[in-house]
DNA sequence: TCATCATAAGAAACCGGTTTCAAATGTATA
DNA sequence: TATACATTTGAAACCGGTTTCTTATGATGA
């Protein structure tokens, strides 16, 4: 019943536009690309066709013809946690703007589907590749994930959040020292001497960083190490942070604040403290990074490092359009963290003489 | 340093393997493709060849080719939330097992968003279009955008998560007005009888359907329906949760339950009693949808309903396979919901009385 | 009016695969 | 050994664009 448009089944093609309008293939991929001049009452006629047929133009053979895809290749850890999934988002952002298209995969956390999406980006003839975590975040990287690698940057660019020794490729990271140093001055200023680290493996560069920023900041202000206020290794998920305050908790109660990983291990820090009577920020400040939405839902609100993904986003982009075009740029930039502080963070009330619960 | 790979720059093609192992780019095509016998030797010799330069199949070319990408397009509403970052990560490892590949573009809510990106699929030779959300979800859809999708279809089947008067598209759906009865049968079976709605938009076809089920339900058990435990159309989110719980409180507090849209809605809701200093379960109890993660971290953890992101991952990948294969399937396919009891929701402590706080 | 030069547009090659068609090779049968 | 038939294989066309090269057209100046 509805007219049918003229494209039965088949798509139609630069060569239609070309018969209808009496001109060759040329001329209308010109018209296209915009890349010459051509005589304006036939360029009218080739864009009048364009828009009664709504003419896409194949984005593959366009691909092939130009070995240029304008496509740029995202390999995310999970996109199903909010940090990966704001900044992929702020990426495809960043590219719209530049007339670039992303392209996002999956790794899950595994090493093999990492490998196999790598070939399968490599397949899509991809201009660029962006690594959101994964693999490249370690802090030491395997010699054979260097190889691999190696053997992509021969052909693509890789741009990579962590960094990778052996290789090349450019990184764009979140000054993770400094973001230590915001939650570190901000908890010390509150008065806060016993502070706890809880979640995260320091084989991951990022985590190893702020660790030894929380460290150093401790021997700038006089306060001895203490090796029971850090958690062992563990991951950077909510489960984690429940059981490794619960474990602390379980040892000894002097800690006045708590540094979680991230808004997923202070969600379970928080819950942790919560069935154990000790109010926040009270008793205990929580303080996080990645100040995803979570911090806001937290109850009371949390304290946490906030990465400016809008920023974050751009500055990959940017970094991958610039070695694409083979326009130099540094190896390395850096993004800015800000401390965002809300009210699960306050005034330590806990003298020098003990626990306060 | 390293041993260079012959593969200077230029990535290395067909023709390239085809020379040196001395056959025609016809019989490394066969081998790829498995498309047809090949001598032993012969086969032998190329695969060598394909493994010593680690060779990949130019996928433009091959789609070019072939007109058929084995690609399905995505179109989620904002990947950021973990409802629809779960069911596409769902549809990632369904289309993977298939030997399909996905590619994702967010709408972020935007109508000419929604519009630009349906035509980059289009662009990029997709073989079908899944709609996570969006303007097919709508109870009745513009007639505008009724067109676009008519015209989109003539070349590529779209499958959406809603419904679409008008086209011939399919569509997997949550069986709602099930998920309704669940939470319902749930709550009344506790003695729950004064009920609330907190948020979502009845133009949305799935919010829409649970309000019908809401109201049925009440009617089925001689409970008369009050117009004031049903917050007016609002968002999906925290915000909405906790404004319309305050502005409901505000009001009156002779209810006893309150099923929320989502779990961000629920989050609100929760934040907004806490605030109130109304328990949970015990003064009131909380049921919502979804069950992300974030029922799980809730506190207490939140009765939810399950969707089985799995299953609706794979209805939604199959269904599209089948329509690009021109196999017959019935239009509509329903996923079906499941409550998961926590501890946010509880035994009516009411009598016919009153309230208790 | 004719030579000169800039501009516009077409023909054809190319990007890297797949597939059809026909030829060549090999095997089985008479 | 000749014939028929099944396997393998290569040549060439094709998918739908872009781009180089060449020619045709139009404008300018002498």
């Amino acid at each position: 019943m509805l007219p049918q448009k003229s494209n039965e089944g088949k798509a139609i093609t630069i060569y239609d536009i070309a018969k209808e309008a009496e001109v060759s293939p040329s001329t209308v991929s010109r018209v296209l690309t915009n890349s010459a001049r051509v005589r304006p009452e036939k360029r009218q006629k080739i864009e009048a066709l364009i828009a009664k047929y709504n003419f896409k133009p194949n984005a593959l053979a366009k691909g092939l013809a130009d070995t240029r895809t304008r496509t740029i290749g995202v390999l995310a850890a999970d996109i199903r946690n909010p940090y990966y999934a704001s900044l992929f988002v702020a990426c495809e952002q960043a590219a719209k703007e530049v007339g670039y298209t992303v392209v996002l995969y999956n790794t899950l956390g595994k090493t093999e589907n990492e490998v196999e999406l790598l070939g399968k980006l490599q397949e899509q003839k991809v201009d660029a590749i962006i690594q959101l975590g994964g693999r490249a975040d370690d802090l030491v990287s395997s010699a054979e994930y260097v190889e691999i690698i190696n053997e992509i940057m021969s052909s693509i660019p890789v741009v990579v959040t962590g960094k990778l020794d052996g290789t090349r490729c450019h990184a764009v990271r979140i000054d993770s020292m400094k973001s230590m140093e915001l939650l570190m001055e901000h908890l010390l200023g509150l008065g806060h001497r016993r502070i706890a680290l809880i979640g995260g493996r320091r084989n991951v560069l990022a985590t190893f960083e702020k660790y030894q920023k929380y460290k150093l900041m401790l021997k700038e202000n006089m306060i001895a190490y203490d090796d029971g206020l850090v958690a062992p290794d563990g991951g950077y998920d909510f489960e984690t942070g429940y059981r490794q305050m619960n474990e602390m908790l379980a040892k000894r109660t002097d800690m006045t604040a708590v540094i979680a990983i991230n808004d997923f291990a202070a969600m379970g820090v928080m819950k942790s403290l919560n069935e154990h009577g000790i109010r926040i920020p009270e008793d205990m400040s929580v303080v996080s990074y990645d100040n995803t939405y979570m911090s806001e839902m937290a109850m009371p609100r949390l304290t946490s490092i906030d990465y400016n993904f809008g920023e974050y986003g751009r500055k990959l982009i940017d970094t991958s359009i610039a070695v694409i075009e083979g326009r130099k740029k540094d190896n390395l930039r850096m993004v800015m963290p800000a401390i965002v502080v809300r009210e699960s963070s306050g005034p330590c009330r806990v003298g020098a003489l003990g626990k306060s619960f």
